[in-house]
This record gives structure tokens, sequence and C-alpha cells, in this order.
DNA sequence: TCTTCTCCTGAAAGCGTTTTCACGCGCTCA
DNA sequence: TGAGCGCGTGAAAACGCTTTCAGGAGAAGA
């Protein structure tokens, strides 16, 4: 049980070779005999032995540690999402022999710590989420930290991103309304300090106007994502446009509170009045119906940044990439 | 912009210091005349300095690093609570100065990377997420490995954990609709292999006893958390048992489920039967009404985890703590 | 047979810290 | 005034690994 110490040295000596040699089979320098690999290998599994992280660190430089950095002024945490990303991050970067050193920060005050924590020889790379301002990522990208953001970063932006097709999931969820014959189609935003927010409205926007349709200030009210807030939301749009016949809603939370309100008003979804959601959280009904919703590949998410993260730490240049959303067809529109 | 490699014995040059004067102040000996302490700070901010981790590892044994392994096979990917726990976490520890190592792993198998990568020296403690089995974790323990288990591990184990109340919220839960005049309380359950699911059930249970009022295996329906399962139990549940007039449902989401049933069953809430939920998950309406439901501190759940360990770490030995819940009241009961 | 390669191996340097140890200095106390 | 003390400091060893370098043993070529 005193697994406590046990160096590459005690293993070289029991397989009676020299610490290079060990070293060597670890790394698998296919140079070494191969008696002498099956000896090493046997002591290394007789003695339980784990290399040191930080002697290797120190000596070759690299950390082996990836960042995921989540800017703690954001609220993300209530998100369900949350946990899947960092699955597919964790996952990916497992597959590569990486670790993911989670970092839960205020980013926007000038905080030296984050990038102290951050520079380069204490992480080989960080994935940084949706923030509000670039300036800190600007800054350790300047200092040669690999990072890609998850999320849409400003259009100006010199920084490497994966994200979901926001845009043309909102397109395809406000076609799918048109489509089936929705005269009034109004929508439900989400919050527009982020880039998923803001693309959706202009998704629903861009859809209407391939339609030649016009684009009506008055069938647009803003949630923050919550049900709560999306049941606000249509209730106030319902009040100044009782003709609405179709509505896109930002997220599946608030289109949850949407369909409350509906019913409430015995309003008939979808004959009377069609719904569809975004990112497919309930599997279930929402009020009698199932939701017609967008969906996106969270978990892929992760996984995509990950790999690409990694294909930088080893000196590529990925560049952006936008994940394909789905629409599933149900019973609210 | 050259920040490559700027060592201690750059800022020891350029103050006119030995590296070990530099290495004191950096670690705050009160030993060193304050002239000194002053150029070091000076040259440090001026070269823009900051500490190599891994060669301190390597000299203090300690990593800065703890551990959060969650079981892959475990779903708890999609459960919205995953995120506010990495936050409570991770806040917790940077506030101590360690950092947060992310870990999503597949347990049950005798998988011995997790192991390796726990192995003494690899990080200075491990905070586990409700497992399916032990041996893993005891097996760590065993080789002295600071760690504690949220959630409930099996009742014999010796391992230190923090746990919300779930039983004891689920007796107040159950003992609400008691005292609101239900005659006839039923139970949707979670998962049976989670103790959380356990545990809520356990209360329910408890709770009628403590009433006088016999348990009845036809008044139980199991639900695996999510909507849809809550859904098909309450409609089996109101199959066999019309005449139920209140319902403890082990989670909110089966909860919605469970609205759902009810609305198109025509049973008015909480009149005709009344519902309490768990985990206060939904801040709007269900259906018509705002559900009534027992609410759990998350994120101090995470935060309570990380402070144990962290005081497991400097040599502690923290008892097992059971975080209370509490009721809130809203329309639904 | 003697050189020249090739291949495998070990010795040793070095990665950037912390920490022990010893030293010199200026005091205090006999 | 001399012994002793505490204090602030620097030299150097150590942490556990990788990697360069050089050497020894054969094999191949002359």
């Amino acid at each position: 049980m005193n697994r406590s110490k046990i160096t590459l040295a005690d293993i070289a000596e029991t397989a009676g070779v020299s610490p290079a040699t060990v070293s060597r089979v670890l790394n698998g320098d296919p140079r070494v005999a191969t008696d002498r690999v099956e000896r090493v290998n046997r002591a290394i599994k007789e003695l339980g032995y784990s290399p040191n992280r930080a002697a290797r660190t120190l000596v070759t430089g690299k950390t082996g540690l990836v960042a995921a950095v989540i800017d703690s002024n954001l609220n993300v945490f209530s998100d369900p999402f949350w946990g899947q990303i960092t699955t597919g991050i964790s996952q990916a970067l497992q597959e590569a022999n990486f670790s993911a050193l989670l970092m839960v920060r205020p980013l926007d005050v000038d905080d030296p710590s984050v990038v102290a924590s951050l520079a380069p020889g204490q992480v080989d790379g960080a994935i940084f989420f949706q923030l509000h301002n670039d300036d800190t990522v600007n800054l350790l990208q300047d200092m040669g930290l690999p990072l890609v953001v998850v999320g849409r970063p400003e259009a100006s932006s010199k920084l490497v991103y994966v994200d979901s097709d926001n845009l043309g999931g909102a397109v395809q969820a406000t076609e799918h309304l048109i489509a089936r014959g929705c005269r009034t189609v109004a929508t439900v935003a989400g919050n527009q300090q982020l880039s998923s927010g803001r693309l959706r409205l202009e998704g629903y926007r861009r859809a209407l106007v391939d339609a030649d349709v016009a684009f009506d200030e008055s069938l647009v009210a803003y949630g923050d994502w919550t049900d709560e807030s999306g049941a606000a939301a249509m209730g106030t749009l319902l009040d100044s446009r009782p003709d609405i016949d179709g509505v896109f809603v930002a997220n599946d939370l608030m289109a949850l509170g949407v369909m409350t309100v509906l019913e409430q008003r015995g309003l008939k979804v979808p004959d009377q009045i069609a719904v569809v959601g975004f990112d497919n959280m309930f599997a279930g009904r929402l009020g009698r119906q199932q939701l017609t919703t967008v969906e996106q590949d969270v978990q892929g998410l992760g996984a995509k940044a990950a790999s690409m993260v990694i294909q930088m730490i080893d000196g590529g240049k990925p560049s952006s990439v936008v994940l394909p959303t789905s629409l599933i067809v149900r019973e609210t529109a």
C-alpha cells in the first residue's frame, strides 16, 4: 500500500537497466531491445509505478493540461448543456492524453490571476466559453497560448471558434412555420448579450425576408432564457398582436413558458398557433403536445473544441467550425 | 510579448539577490529585509514573471490540483445541476489556490487509467460523484488520497460524503401533502440505483408511517428522472388508483410530466390532486400553476465538498455533512 | 584483418523551484 | 571585551524525469 514513492529509478533498478532505458520504454522509443522492454514493463506492473507528471512537465515543457474557462459572470451554471459540453471536452482530451482544468472565473475585470494561471508553461491550451469581451482572451492569444472559443466572438476577431449553427437553425425553424402556413410569425428572442441570442433572432429575421415577409418589430419579444421570461414575453406579444399564428422561441425552456401561456389563453397548438423551440431539451410533452424544436449537438461542440485545441497545440492552424443543427418536427408545429 | 522563459533566476539577477531570496519573497517568508522584498517585487512585475508550477510541484510534492471525477456511465451530463456543482467546486478551490481537474471516466470497469491519474503525486485530492460501486474509490482512499464523495455511499462505507438531505426533504414534502388534507398520497419515485432516488422514496415512506398511514405499494411508481418517465408513471398510477389526491414527485422534471398528465385528464391541481416536486428547477409555471417543490443548495454542495477535501489535504478529518433542504410552497400544493 | 557503420545502451546534464545548511554580521549579556 | 545569539542571506543539493552525447558491440564493406 505504500505507493508513496516509486520512481523511475526504482524500476530501472529492479529491471536491471538504466533510467534512460526505462524512460525510452515509457515513451515508446522503438529502438529498445524487446527483451528489455519486457523486463521494464514487468517491473512497472509489479511495483505499480506511474510516472510523475510534474517532473515530466518540467523537462518537456508540456503540461498535458488544457483549461476550460468559463466567465463566472455569465450564468451558464444553470444551463443544462454545460454538463454535456464539459463531458465532450473531457472525453476528447482524455483520448489524446490531456486533462481538463476547470476554471470558473470573472473574465471581464482586469484580473491578472486568470492570465497568470494561463501563462505559457501553466497549461498547453485553453477553451473559452462565450465571452462578453475578448480582451483577456486576445492578450493570452498574443502570448502564444493555443486557444479556441466556444460560441461566436465578435466578427472582427481573429479568434478561432466552434459554434452551433444558431443562425441556420433559427432560419430552419422559421421557414418551417412559414411553410406550414403561418402568416403572422412572431419570435421570443433570448438574451441579446450572447451571440446565440443574437443569431437566433437574426435567423428569424432572415427567414422572413427570404420569404418576402416584412420584419415587424411588434412581433419580437425578449426573454432571458428562463421559462418565466418566456411566459411573460408571450403574454406581451399576444396582448399587442392577437393575430399571431406561429412563434419561434429561442430556447426550449422559454418555450415551456410559452406553452403554458397559450394553454391558459385557450389557444390550440398547433392549429391556432404553432410553436417551435430550440435546444431539444425536453423529450416529453409540454402541455398537451411534444415540442417541435431545433436540436444541436452540444456534446459534439465540446469534443470539437477539444480536438481543435489539440490540433493547435500540435502546431496546426484549424479554422473555425459551425456545427449543423437539425429541426425535429413533433407536435407543436 | 516574449514571456516565454522568465525564470526565478532571471528575476534574482535583475533584483540583485539570490534565487533563494526570490523564492522566499514568493512564499511570503517574513525574514526577508523589506527593501529586498521591494526590489524583488518590482522585478517580478517588470518582467511579468509567474512561477513555474511543475518545478514547484516537483520539489514540494503538492500539485495544487483536486480532481472532480464523474462516472461517465452515469448520465449526470444532462443534469442541470452538474454545472452548478462544478461551479461551486471550482470557486471554492480557487479561493484556496487549488485548481479543479475535470475527469469524466467510466468508473465501474477495472480501469487502471483512472487510478493511475489519481495516484499519489498526480493530484492532492479528489471529489467523486454518486457512484455505482465504491471499489475504485476505496482503493484510492487506501492509497492515501484525500477524497470526498458527493452523494451517499453505501451505509457500510467509511467514505466521507456530502449530500443534500434527500430523506428530510422528501419527508417535508410528504408531510406537507398530508397536512393539507390529502388522504391518498402517491409518489413518483426516481432511479433507485441512485441514493437520491432511494432516499426520496424512503422519506415518503417514513412520513406516511409517522402519520400512521400504511405504506401502500400500489401508490408507488418509478421513473428515471425524465419528464417523459414522470408522465408515464403518473398515468399508470392513476389508472390503478383513481382515488389519489396527492403526489410527491421525486424531481421537478418528472413533475413536469406529471402536471401534463393531470391536465390531460382534467384533474384540478391542487384541489383534486396536489403535487410537490423536488429540486426547484423551474421558476415559472408548469401547466397552470407554479410548482410547490423542495429546494436544495446545489452550488453549496459543490463548495462544501471542495472545502472538505481541502481540509483533508491539510491533514484534517472532516466528517460527512448533510445539507438541509427547504420546502417552497407555491401553487400546486 | 581493419575500418566504417549501425544499433542499442548508459552517464550525465538540465528543467525551475524549494529548502537545508552554514556563514557573517551586529547585538546583547556577562 | 569576548563569548554567544539571532537574523538575514546565499550556495548548493534535491525533486523525477527526458534527452543529448558518446561509447561498445557487432555487422558489413574493403
